[in-house]
RNA sequence: GCCGUUGUAGCUCAGUGGUAGAGCACUUCCUUGGUAAGGAAGAGGUCGUAAGUUCAAUUCUUAUCAACGGCUCCA
């Protein structure tokens, strides 16, 4: 038979011949690092015969598919160690994940501990060395359920349903025998390093009304290097955490007292705030959107009318009451109701379509309390909101100016790695949603059309829509590899009818508008958590909030340090002056810990000259130049920052 | 909300059934120092909260609150 390789070339082989043998034939090396193979597309083990002509990869470790091969290995490896150590431990599914593996197990009724990983770790390590093949066996679905049924595991029964017969097969390594597809490594001696990181609850199937069973997280390579690097690559991630970056830096913090999930903003914090939302406030204007203000809570009856009550509000923040009159409010949950009402103010004619409402309005929403997360899943956040109140035909071309305008953000920020993505209805549950079917298949046309026209690489998502809508959502990972939600963009139909919104058009009849919701960072908090982890704290200079810092000598030259501060202030230059009773080797590395850009040196000299001795965090002294000079020279580096963000974005020919 | 872990000084953390300790930060004094930590002294905690066991609890038990890792959820 002819099995044709990755470069093209054919080679003839008898048929019957595995991967491995194939391997060998090319070079003994190449044989020792495979662990599977892609025949004709699909995974296989390397140690499976191939019986006809063939396409064929070879996968090593070097291979995302052969990684993954190895991880779903090891979760095997997983539970045939706790299978030796425990007494009826019963299996969920144990995939490799994107840095990985986990195995979901039924500890029946007994508690694991953390402190039980190593001794996991010590039997897995101890089984791997025995290296014992991962043995395939074709299975009948009768023979399936016969094993499973003696072996009393309700999960791989539940699974076994779901399968058909001719299609089941089992894998064995050692004494643990597995319901399994495949594909495996040839064997567990490749498996030289693991590390089990973490325990947690999952339910079975993902259901929460079903069984929590114990899901064991961990990640293994094939070398004890590999671990190694992995390891203090997580340790390094960690620094880069915005919950602790946010407390070192002091921008924001929790208390108890105030409320968990509700962030306190310090004055740097806030700081930051604001530059952000001036900077995407001028980008607006820009595009033609007009800044509103609506107040933190609203009548009951405006949720009622949106539809957001019936859905949201029994798990919801509860309504609050006025005193006499028993009347319901309740907090701000989203700004769309009340944009609504703004544009019910009065008659809109179709030329003046589209109108955007934007307004950095802040929401309350209840999260559960196992979700709260740092700044990035909070009850109390700012979106960066606006609504697009447009005809039928300009929905599109509305969408893509509103991609324009997230793309124009996250370039400027730097945020290159993201993920855009349509979020679609769950179409075997169509009862979460409202409205009639055709405008849904509509919108979400749309928005696939807008995407598509922007050139945007976009992966679909069933069941992430919005009740009331599908989704356009920009995804960015944190510093951990957890999956955040940004920016957004969605279509919708339902509001405008739900608030009977009305225009007239060309035709002196009244027409619907369409509602497009839109927030480029999603939230400020949210965004501000991955910017922090992205820049790791080092902001660019424009959004620094403390740009410079004042290092006198000594105490003589305190004056001369405030005379030149203030000049700097004047400016809209931001820092501190460090008048400690420190030497100035102490200054600096105190600046730099704190991440600030420049460093001011001012002493005798620079007191004479009316200079500055100036030091770039990270580069060191760039010498002594006149205050005047440093002004200039700062504030063209930061022109030049906020330059090449206007470059990136060509607003839409002023809006209409 | 669910499962697991954690909770000691402003921060990072050690420790003990007999009412607590380090480093950094802070205060005062000495020092007036030129590009990544000058020296000395001092102050600071009812050991998350509430009950229980005990002669005695920060330490053991239970409950509760919060944080952390996930699951479920996310307008």
């Amino acid at each position: 038979m002819n099995i044709t390789l990755p470069d093209g070339s054919v080679r003839q082989y008898p048929a019957g011949t595995t991967s491995l043998e194939v391997a060998l034939s090319i070079s003994e090396g190449l044989a020792r690092n495979v662990l599977a193979a892609e025949v004709n597309g699909e995974v296989w083990d390397a140690a499976r015969p191939i019986s006809q002509d063939s396409s064929l990869k070879l996968l090593t470790w070097n291979d995302d598919k052969g990684k993954n091969t190895f991880w779903h290995s090891t979760a095997h490896l997983l539970a045939e160690a706790l299978e030796a150590l425990y007494q009826n431990v019963k299996f969920g599914i144990g995939p490799a994940i994107e840095n990985g593996f986990y195995y979901d197990v039924d500890f029946g009724g007994q508690s694991f501990s953390t402190d039980e990983l190593e001794k996991v770790e010590a039997k897995m390590l101890e089984l791997a060395q025995q290296k014992n093949p991962y043995v395939r066996k074709e299975v009948s679905k009768k023979e399936a359920v016969e094993y499973f049924t003696q072996k009393n595991d309700p999960y791989k029964l539940e699974l076994l349903e779901g399968l058909q017969d001719g299609t089941i097969t089992f894998y064995q390594q050692g004494n643990f025998v597995d319901l399994c597809r495949g594909s495996h490594i040839p064997h567990t001696g490749f498996i030289k390093a693991l590390k089990l990181l973490n325990v947690a609850g999952a339910y079975w199937r993902g259901d929460e009304k079903r069984q929590q069973l114990t899901r064991i997280y961990g990640i293994s390579f094939p070398k004890a290097q590999e671990l190694k690097d992995y390891l203090t690559l997580l340790e390094e991630a960690k620094k880069r955490d915005h919950r602790k970056l946010g407390k070192e830096m002091e921008l924001f913090a929790f208390s108890e007292k105030v409320g968990m999930g509700l962030p306190l903003w310090l004055p740097k914090g806030a700081m930051l705030r604001e530059r952000l939302q001036t900077f995407l406030q001028k980008a607006q204007t820009k595009a033609g959107y007009q800044q509103v203000v609506t107040p933190h809570i609203g009548s009951k009856q405006l949720y009622v009318t949106s539809g957001h009550y019936e859905k949201y509000g029994k798990d919801s923040f509860q309504p609050i009451r006025t005193p006499d009159e028993n009347e319901e409010f309740l907090l701000k949950p989203m700004n769309c109701p009340h944009h609504c009402e703004i544009y019910k103010t009065k008659p809109h004619s179709y030329k003046e379509l589209p109108i955007r409402l934007a307004e950095f309005g802040t929401v309350y929403r209840y999260e559960q309390s196992g979700e709260l997360h740092g700044l990035t899943r909070v009850r109390g956040f700012t979106q960066d909101d606006a609504h697009i109140f447009c005809r039928p035909d300009q929905v599109k071309d509305e969408f893509k100016k509103v991609i324009d305008l997230v793309l124009y953000v996250f370039k400027a920020l730097g945020f290159e790695n993201f993920t855009a993505q349509v979020s679609l209805r769950d179409m075997d549950n169509k009862a979460k949603y409202i409205g009639n079917e055709d405008l849904w298949e509509k919108a979400e046309r749309e928005i696939q059309e807008a995407a598509d026209e922007k050139g945007l690489k976009t992966v679909v998502e069933y069941g992430e829509a919005a009740f009331y809508g599908p989704k356009l959502d920009f995804m960015v990972k944190d510093a951990l590899g957890r999956r955040w939600q940004l920016g957004t963009i969605q279509v919708d139909y339902q509001l405008p009818q739900r608030f009977e919104l009305e225009y007239t058009g060309a035709d002196n009849q009244k027409h619907r508008p369409v509602m497009i919701h839109r927030a480029p960072f999603g939230s400020m908090e949210r965004f501000i958590a991955v910017l922090l982890e992205h820049c790791a704290g080092n902001f660019p200079l424009w959004l620094s909030p403390e740009q410079i810092a004042v290092l006198p000598i000594s105490e003589k030259y305190h004056e001369y340090a405030q005379e030149l501060f203030n000049e700097l202030q004047m400016q809209d230059i931001r820092g501190f002056i460090d008048e400690r009773d420190e030497k100035i080797g102490r200054k600096i590395r105190d600046a730099e810990m704190r991440k600030i850009p420049f460093m001011l040196v001012v002493g005798e000299k620079e007191q004479a000259e009316n200079a500055v001795s100036i030091r770039k965090k990270g580069e060191g002294d760039l010498g002594s130049m006149a205050v005047s000079d440093f002004v200039n020279y700062f504030k063209e580096l930061v022109n030049k920052e906020l330059l090449n963000q206007m470059e990136a974005y060509y607003e839409p020919a002023l809006a209409k």
